[in-house]
DNA sequence: GAGGGGATACTCGGATAGGACGTGTCCGAGTTTGATTGG
DNA sequence: CCAATCAAACTCGGACACGTCCTATCCGAGTATCCCCTC
């Protein structure tokens, strides 16, 4: 039970697109030499993003990263659903939502963590 | 990024043992009848819930685990700290907790999280 | 000077490999209870 | 009737097998930009 380092180094590049919002895409050797990974395994979880709709990507020299959308709107819960998928964190009982109490308590906590995460906006750390 | 099926007999598990505390010890093969499980796998699992301090064993004939202290007490954290471990979900920049704002969100997320997962004790839903 | 053809830089996707971890089983050892048996 | 012995029930711990997911790498293919060369 732990996040991935994926959507660690998920999270980094996002800040890292958001702050520096450049007008041309980031190439994801520049982007993958600041955190020490292999531009080829950054590669991978930026295509996860793309898919998500959080970033575009532009083929070709000049080519690499954008953030897509409204900067403001992207939170920490957007990116963590991109990579760790939507599922609950919790699988009670076989096939799932009975009225298993244990179930219900798991939920609402998860709720909690979520709806922090969901409130806090990349934007407000990229000052 | 889930819960493990183990925290899930565990929470189950415990939550029984709370709801109809004997005053003997319950047996392992009863107690995973109760849930499908093998009876050594489960074993396992209490091994772990032993080592935390939750329940106490006792061999022999008529052995079996009781919920060991008080069961006022008990929370869901206790029981998911013994089977996942105290680790933070999060792990970030390599080493450890720097300046890292990314870290500090995660982190408090993951408080929020716990705080209700610490507040909900077993027994009140062992009525 | 204008247009076309490469070289270059870059992303995209699949295939692959190693390792860690969760899940589950099996077996031998130790322990307590209870019944059985012999004096 | 008492006590010693034996069988049964049960937990404990390690070893092992299997599958899945994470992490990371390599390679071929597609694509856009830029430079150069030719007409």
């Amino acid at each position: 039970m732990k996040y991935s380092k994926a959507t660690n180094y998920a999270l980094h590049t996002m800040l890292y697109l958001i702050a520096i919002a450049p007008d041309r895409p980031v190439g994801v050797q520049q982007l993958a030499e600041k955190q020490g990974v292999s531009p080829t395994y950054l590669s991978k979880i930026l295509t996860k993003l793309v898919k998500a709709g959080l970033v575009e990507s532009a083929s070709g020299a000049n080519g690499g990263y954008r953030v897509k959308g409204k900067k403001e709107d992207i939170s920490f819960l957007d990116i963590i659903h991109a990579l760790e998928g939507t599922t609950s964190l919790f699988e009670c009982c076989g096939s799932g939502d009975e009225r298993c109490v244990i179930h219900q308590v798991m939920l609402s906590a998860e709720e909690a963590m979520e709806q922090h995460l969901k409130n806090t906006k990349l934007i407000d750390l990229a000052k």
